[in-house]
DNA sequence: CTGAAAGCGCTTACAG
DNA sequence: CTGAAAGCGCTTACAG
């Protein structure tokens, strides 16, 4: 088991510079037919492969970019991490993906080591915790630039990636309008987040537009656990003039209320109409789907936030920019038959 | 926008060598507490991060994991990751994750983009239709250890670590007898993974130490897709002597297998029993699950594979060795109510 | 207590 | 056509 194979070595048992062993691998035009042979000859024969880790090292690029989410098994983020790889790979980068499982202090240990290990990017969707901006700011003060997506940032001066919430909102609210319902729940994100805020605020404004009242008391806030759902399902049904439809963060709450009516509500679970954000492939083996979900695009989110990334890093190489970019991505209505 | 502070800046801006700023940041007893404070105070002013880059670069290290799987998306190999870095992050490895996406050609290309990278060493699920070992190795050749999961190698000489598929298989068949089904099929994986033929065999060696005869009608091979796995339910329900029971390689394949049963026999739904291995999360959303699942443990297997290959790494240091080990995490049959 | 020098593997501008 | 030298950011053995 011999360390991988270097220049030097060539050079020394070929009797030549360094120089030239570099210029004849690859293949300058100052170098003569014979010496390029004998060279490549050699490197095939000791399986010489060169070390890119040095190139980087000189180019003062790590040619990787960071890529941090909450959770690595939420398909959401499964779809994400393929989009941001497929436009890696075009642009021979590599990736290396991290899970803050939720965590503030997790996450801020893996912006350093990323900081530390010289990414060219980072791609991030925040914990649902996360207020603080001062690692990213610190991140792109750096020189390392920040691309967001999913969950908003909670100041809006950053490049940031995100479905067209607004028209994913009213979409789903005019379908379930459209199926007859009044009384529409929205089953709220984490208060803390701003997109929680936001996905509340086009609820609201898709009422108005279908001329429903709002009414307060049909807002609940879900945290993303089983029990959290469950306690919010229950008070909702328990209302003397319960919900008939369910407006929902995330189809991964959905699911658990789907749960919820199959284990309590049995009579209700074909009546209760849900839509939900995230259009999950597990949902295709379910019995029970929600009415309709919202696609996210997840996929196409991670390439276009990939994209973006790489616009920025190429910027960078040439002055210094201070615009901030906030992507759309169309949603679209997915009808589960 | 600074492109990273080094530690020159630091010794041109108060005067010194980069030697002493260097030490004076590693804490080093020669450095007087005087010169310490300064540094250490235009370090934080200055956002100093160290560039782990150049220090891997000196050490000839990346401290960076390959990791290589078919797909991210199944939850089978999510858990695996999941594993794999939890071991790396306690060892302060980066891991660096790609797809083959099944594909041979995909998957020669992620090796030699890892072995340019200089990994320290990789850990691979290989696609179905990996046969030649070449690749690996070389890798091995030029001094990166390989650990195999999940998928066996064609050739034995490798590190490799698996479910306990025997015991695995054991249990699932115990299970349907007692249940008393006499006629259990076996959906097997592609032919030409070793993993299938091994399964194939210890499904036969399990029938016969429960008394029954081994049929050879009854073994259907799967190619991972719906086609293919509805393509083998019609062949298997049309029989005259129809199995009652489907012992299934891969509980995604049990999901279509369920899928079928639901369009076009309805009535055998709830007769046809059915135990795959691996026990994904998204079968608790289900309404028809299989009988039971053989856990497989992913999550343990790359926990397992990882530290195996921090092992082999140490142990490259001292001396070569050509032990190679094959461990076997125990399985579990999980029923579901 | 501080600093000069060498070196990790590579590329590239320059000299010959 | 070939090679010597410098340099990417850092650490470390050695000299002073």
């Amino acid at each position: 088991m011999k360390k991988g194979v270097t220049l030097k070595d060539i050079a020394i048992k070929l009797n030549m510079s360094v120089s030239t062993v570099s210029k004849a691998l690859s293949n300058d035009a100052s170098i003569s037919d014979m010496t390029k042979e004998r060279v490549l000859k050699l490197a095939n024969e000791w399986y010489y492969t060169p070390n890119e880790a040095a190139r980087h090292f000189k180019q003062n690029k790590s040619f990787t970019l960071g890529l941090i989410i909450p959770d690595l098994l939420d398909q959401f983020y499964g779809l994400a991490i393929n989009g941001v790889e497929e436009v890696a790979a075009e642009n021979k980068y590599n990736v290396i993906v991290s899970q803050s499982h939720e965590n503030v202090e997790k996450e801020c240990k893996i912006i350093d080591v990323m900081s530390r290990n010289r990414v060219d990017g980072v791609i991030i969707a925040i914990s649902k915790n996360t207020q603080d901006m001062a690692p990213f700011h610190k991140l792109i003060y750096t020189g390392i630039p920040v691309v967001f997506f999913a969950r908003a940032p909670t100041e809006m001066s950053f490049n940031y990636v995100s479905a067209n919430n607004e028209d994913g909102a009213l979409k789903a609210i005019k379908f379930l309008v459209k199926r007859g319902h009044k009384r529409i729940a929205h089953l709220m994100g984490p208060s803390a987040m701003p997109i929680s805020q936001l996905r509340l605020e086009y609820y609201k404004n898709a009422l108005t537009k279908e001329g429903i009242e709002f009414d307060p008391v049909l807002v609940k806030e879900i945290d993303f656990t089983t029990a959290g759902t469950n306690k919010v399902m229950k008070q909702l049904l328990n209302m003397k003039n319960p919900p008939t439809a369910l407006f929902i963060f995330k189809n991964y709450v959905s699911l658990d209320a789907i749960n919820y009516l199959k284990k309590y509500h049995r009579s209700k679970l074909s009546k209760v109409d849900m839509i939900g954000f995230g259009n999950l492939p597990l949902i295709q083996y379910l019995d029970h789907k929600p009415v309709a979900s919202i696609e996210e695009n997840s996929h196409i989110m991670g390439i276009e936030a990939a994209q973006l990334l790489f616009r920025t890093i190429d910027q960078q190489e040439t002055e210094v920019n201070e615009i901030y970019h906030h992507i759309k991505v169309p949603c679209k209505l997915i009808i589960h038959h």
